[in-house]
DNA sequence: GTTGAAACCGGTTGTCT
DNA sequence: AGACAACCGGTTTCAAC
């Protein structure tokens, strides 16, 4: 089932705000309390939201230093991408990964404390995977946006 | 102040999953509620928590499609950066929009519909910024990991 | 989908150690 | 700083409309 306008107002408010109140939600669209819970129970269950998290402040926290890495695998190698794949799912520095289309095969980004921990994530951990044949680090200079919330229209 | 051993343990438990209740979290870190709530309070007054939000199955939504986009600026014309970066927080098809270092100038991620939708967002939108002077784009094809979690040790 | 009521449970606060 | 207990407010479920 897909949602109606009423369910994508409030996927929008969640996703912006977690900690509203079912009271607080059902103000901001003109609906009493009941059916907002319905509905919120509903998204839910369907999956629509996957999870509630707590995002927090990287910086406070000494992590300054934002990495994507453009990675090429070796090819002649047999399963690379599940060796590669796995490896990249147990590292903590590591926060997305994709494969993705174009010269290279994998889009990262990696988040550290500073560029000698990086230095120490490059070296030790990324390009010590057997699979890996090329990497390129873009290193972040400033963050002009950062957002989890996807449009629902 | 920096968080200690307990608190980091708190943030670890809110980034996995904000809707534990304060019970839980003081249960799992054998400790009883009013020092977790204490915590807790303390950690989003000092700004190390920035917000709870709930996270949604783009998928489910209809926005399967993932790029990732480097840009280059025209570094000739005036003010070039300003006008990028106050063009693209309006454009709600951009999640994240870094400053990097290297061959360009820019690490955006783009999450649209499909393929029509993100030509019509190319052709439309981004390359019709007057100060942009060349765009690449990288399709996902498959995403490995996705996590707004930082690791705090 | 709305209202109202009731039970329940977590958040919140004060007090004591 | 942590434990305990009491209070308050939101959540959750139900019935009736």
């Amino acid at each position: 089932m897909q949602p109606d306008t009423t369910d994508k107002q409030i996927l929008n408010l969640i996703q912006q705000n977690a900690h509203l109140t079912i009271k607080e939600i059902a103000g901001k669209i003109n609906l009493s309390v009941t059916p907002v819970h319905e509905r919120i129970r509903k998204l839910e269950r369907e999956g629509f939201i996957e999870k509630y998290v707590g995002l927090l402040n990287r910086r406070k926290l000494g992590k300054s230093l934002v990495v994507y890495c453009n990675v090429t695998l070796d090819k002649q190698r047999k399963e690379s991408f599940e060796d590669f794949n796995q490896a990249i799912g147990e590292m903590e520095e590591v926060l997305e990964c994709s494969v993705v289309s174009g010269n290279f095969d994998y889009m990262l980004k990696v988040i550290v404390e500073d560029g000698e921990a990086y230095n120490q994530f490059y070296q030790h951990k990324l390009s010590a995977l057997k699979s890996v044949l090329h990497i390129s680090s873009y290193f972040v200079i400033s963050e002009i946006k950062y957002s989890t919330a996807i449009s629902v229209g």
